[in-house]
DNA sequence: CCCCGAGCCGAAAATATCTTTCAGAGGTGA
DNA sequence: TCACCTCTGAAAGATATTTTCGGCTCGGGG
């Protein structure tokens, strides 16, 4: 089999070092200069014209254009293109060092990329965690209720009002509770045939625990969406969601991971519902989209 | 002092489908014809000249180059770069591929699969499209305001709720308003000094824009948080932030995405706030939490 | 020591590509 | 209906790239 040697023909994409390497010997001085410079810093020639590499390198246009030629590309816009795909490259492998806790004195574009890595693994670790079975029950169970009460205090709540929110949207009736005085109050009044779902991280919130108890005693099927699969709550519980525990440092409380994890789950729930509602879901979220219509002024452009 | 880093973001690096989707509704026809193409095939697009591009989508150079500007480069030959990289970039990382919308027929186990990683991409969409710049000019602003009010009505306004809960743990002097009504009428008390943020995905939500222009009026520091950074709310907003817009589906509102989102921004708001009061807000924290401590029963085993 | 040829190199012309300008098309509100 | 305003593409203008072409250096004879 015949080795093509010297000029390779096909636009090399990722490997210009060594080509560099194997072309240099073939190469003229100033050729030498250009391809150096090319293969030390793509990146940053990525960015220059042939006039300005022509200068960077002591060379003229036309040698950086010949130079291009011998690397195997038609011209030197296309070894531009190509070092712009190289320089992408790099970039993306030197990415995964944002592992570490995001620190007092992290610049925020640190700050930034940490964070949103971190809430990426909690999402995957929540959905990796999740069981189905207990969510397809959870879902069947929400459907067809007759009335849907969620209870949650502190950061839970938002996650409950928003639950709530979804689900009322959909023409189901659901109530999230946020005082727990009025929520027990509510809870007895639930029974077979209702739901009643109750959200804490720690699986040991007794404001929470409180009324879904009164549920569970009356009959109405319980849920109870927390980290601690193994806390108090779950003894109430006739299904059991867990959200994931991520690590948690000084400045990134457990509140906020928790929460992203929360939020997954629920929203698995409503989609859940959503599809074994949907002859009635359906015309109904777009009824709500619609009345809020004219909240929204024109835009200005 | 003013620099002039007012809206317009540096030469976005990577996530471009997600500021094609941010911005193609303020574009003009031919516009989003353009920025379809550029976004749909980057690879392709990369390697055509101007009149190339412009001859494939049916328009002309200019609005070609007329794109190119709004989606943040000096011209089309910058475009053209990044094009190169990220058509590298997607080259190496080959489709995960569950891409697919969310059917009213899928089981559960995809469903949560699918919405996982959908918020994951909304929320890697986010942080590559947060201005850091804006972001850090806000939370400057937030760390030695006298007092910062949150204005958000819906879906946002459980947002703003987590925000001034989180801020207030802190021992910010934040309120998030929910009545409309109310907003406003707090908001002509704010002055210099003061902060005010509203949140709306639309960026056209007459109820969170009317308080946000009265504090910005009586010279509060004004932030916006929206999906929309062209839309009517950023008139009245110093710093601009924004959230990244997903595509959405029947089943899955684009309330959904947003919220995630929106969530990001506001958790690097707060991580930001907390560094610059850090000798205040470390205490803050571990007294909260402790005061919180009795609420919760002793674990079961 | 001088002359000659071969190939390397860069200045500048030629070409391709990108950017800007400008005037007409098409739509909108009064 | 008319005035106005924005969008759009054709063509002029500006840059960047490629090609051409002649000078240059270097090494080997005469």
């Amino acid at each position: 089999m015949k080795e093509s040697f010297s000029s390779d023909s096909p636009p090399a994409p990722a490997a210009l070092a060594a080509k560099v390497r194997t072309l240099a010997p073939s190469m003229t001085r100033s050729m030498q200069l250009v391809a150096e410079a090319v293969a030390g810093d793509p990146a940053g020639c990525a960015a220059l014209t042939v006039t300005g590499l022509a200068e960077l390198t002591g060379t003229s246009e036309a040698t950086v254009v010949r130079t291009a030629r011998l690397l195997g590309y038609p011209g030197y816009r296309d070894l531009r293109l190509a070092l712009a795909g190289l320089a992408a490259h790099q970039e993306s492998g030197r990415a995964p060092a944002v592992t570490a806790d995001i620190a007092v004195d992290d610049p925020i574009a640190d700050v930034v990329a940490k964070l949103a890595y971190d809430e990426q693994q909690t999402l995957a670790d929540t959905a990796a965690g999740l069981d189905t079975l207990q969510l397809g029950a959870a879902v069947a169970a929400a459907a067809t209720a007759r009335r849907i009460d969620v209870y949650g205090v502190g950061a839970s709540s938002l996650v409950g009002q928003d639950l709530a929110q979804k689900l009322l949207r959909i023409g189901l009736i659901a109530h999230a509770h946020m005082d727990p005085h009025l929520a027990v109050t509510n809870a007895v009044q639930l029974r077979s045939g209702d739901m009643a779902i109750a959200i804490t991280h720690s699986g040991s919130t007794g404001d929470v625990i409180e009324p879904l108890r009164a549920a569970f005693e009356r009959g109405a099927t319980t849920v109870a969406i927390t980290g601690r699969p193994d806390g108090p709550v779950s003894q109430y519980a006739d299904h059991v969601l867990t959200t994931s525990t991520a690590r948690e440092s000084e400045l990134r409380p457990a509140a906020m991971s928790s929460r992203t994890s929360q939020l997954l789950v629920v929203d698995c729930l409503f989609i859940g519902v959503a599809q074994r509602t949907y002859e009635t879901a359906a015309p109904a979220l777009s009824a709500s989209y619609e009345a809020l219509a004219h909240r929204h002024t024109p835009r200005t452009r």
